[in-house]
DNA sequence: GTGTTGACCACAG
DNA sequence: GCTGTGGCCAACA
């Protein structure tokens, strides 16, 4: 089980219609400083279609760089659900109750 | 083994 | 509110 493959299965348990911000992310897997290298992670993510990447939002509930665009990942959440509010999730709503 | 880079975060000014 | 700095971890040259 490598980080990246933890990152995967805890972004797997996030449900429809909910979000996770990288430094929550990193807090599950278990390094809660490691919100960096789970940006690397989603970014190389070998699990592309397996692995929600889109659901994962800043600390803020911002969105931060997506590998397939940010315009595509925000349309991508509408679509599940998630109204955004100026650009940014809000995080009391929509992101995941671990 | 070292240095750089990246979908980050927190703190100080 | 924005910028700069330091720190973290993983992958790559």
């Amino acid at each position: 089980m490598s980080f990246n493959e933890e990152c995967y299965s805890i972004l797997r348990k996030v449900p429809r219609g909910k979000v996770i911000t990288y430094s929550e992310l990193a807090r599950a897997v278990g390094s809660p400083k490691s919100a960096r290298a789970v940006g690397n992670a989603m970014n190389k993510n070998p699990y592309a279609p397996r692995v929600p990447c889109h659901r994962v939002v800043g600390a803020n509930g911002e969105m931060v760089g997506f590998a397939s665009g940010i315009a595509n990942k925000i349309k991508m959440l509408k679509r599940e659900g998630v109204e955004l509010k100026n650009g940014k999730v809000d995080l009391k709503i929509y992101k995941v109750n671990l």
